[in-house]
DNA sequence: CTGGACTGTTTAATATTCTCAACATCATGA
DNA sequence: TCATGATGTTGAGAATATTAAACAGTCCAG
């Protein structure tokens, strides 16, 4: 995300159309503010943003969501998995090399005890996975849950999130991210 | 969207396990204005809240996006899978109760001998995942390869592709497709 | 060319956010 | 009991967002 609130506005305003003034006219703001907003030289509040985007219309959550800017190999024998695995989690990534993908599929082997880390996970997307083999303690926001072969789970990413293996032998998960992290 | 920004940062924050203090010094910005913000006494500049939630961290956008009080399912038993296999293939899939997700994930098992069809599948979005189990003749685009167990592949979907079964034992697979196919 | 209606920009005054420091409260422990 | 360190809250002032009104440019009709 560019943060380059005034571009982004800008450009959100001309893809309807609207002159600054009719914007601000229905917005219940003034012109001169979105002319400064537009030139970042304020960073408007959320409240006269939201205003601003009420006159569009269009939800803050949309407009920060808004992305303006936005064959290959197939077949991935394990041996030929990027292997990104760190301490005791392994993790082999599907497609590391592909130029772009809308997800990252992973194989995770989880050694016993392995953690992902007291401080909690947290990123952009959703993400889920099955668990294939051993049995895993899968906390998110605030839930926590152990789960075992067969299970599965599905959850915004943005929610805090932590994988432990807390059996005696290794857990072996399938999982999948989009937008992807690696 | 409430754009109750108080309870919204304050829920955010406790989630986190974060105290006002805490957060206002990974943020830069002072306790003060966290305490403020959360009793809706002021409305923050877009860049404050930017450099509230960069402590967490957390994305403005998913903020906006965050919805506190509907929070979905996140844990699927596997008895709780949707069972939607057809024939010889046993499809699982995780979270098909959820509205909206960007992705499918899915728990595959192919019968010996199974096989999507001859009629080569074809659809919108990208398709990957990795072989847990047994033995899957994967054809894509024309290229034909044998996975076995933690194989993975990885293709957009619009290429012609067939899934067969040409062993004598069950296969498993785990996979994921955005967007959601299921 | 002249006036009017539009465009976006700028300035000075006003309103709001934000900081700093002090305050009140609660818990822990000497 | 008193001290200590944590919590969230508050008030006065500094910093910044926002307004209102004037400015400059473009385009088109008269």
């Amino acid at each position: 995300m560019s943060l380059d609130i005034g571009a982004h506005l800008k450009a959100v305003r001309q893809m309807y159309g609207l002159s600054q003034r009719e914007l601000a006219k229905r917005a219940g703001v003034t012109n001169g503010l979105i002319s400064l907003i537009e030139q970042n030289r304020v960073s408007p509040s959320v409240s006269s943003l939201k205003k601003v985007l009420d006159g569009v219309p269009m939800a803050l959550a949309d407009f920060f969501t808004l992305d303006l800017e936005r064959q290959s190999q197939v077949f991935f024998p394990k041996e030929e998995l990027s292997n990104i695995g760190a301490g005791s989690v392994a993790l082999r990534l599907v497609g590391g090399n592909l130029a772009k993908r809308s997800m990252s599929i992973l194989h995770e082997i989880y050694a016993p005890g392995a953690d992902t880390g007291e401080e909690m996970l947290t990123h952009a997307g959703e993400e889920g996975g099955v668990v294939v083999r051993g049995r895993v303690e899968l906390s998110v926001g605030g839930e926590t849950r152990i789960l075992g072969a067969g299970d599965a789970y599905y959850f915004r990413s943005t929610l805090p999130h932590r994988f432990r293996n807390v059996g005696r032998e290794e857990c072996e998960i399938v999982s999948a991210s989009a937008p992807p992290t690696f």
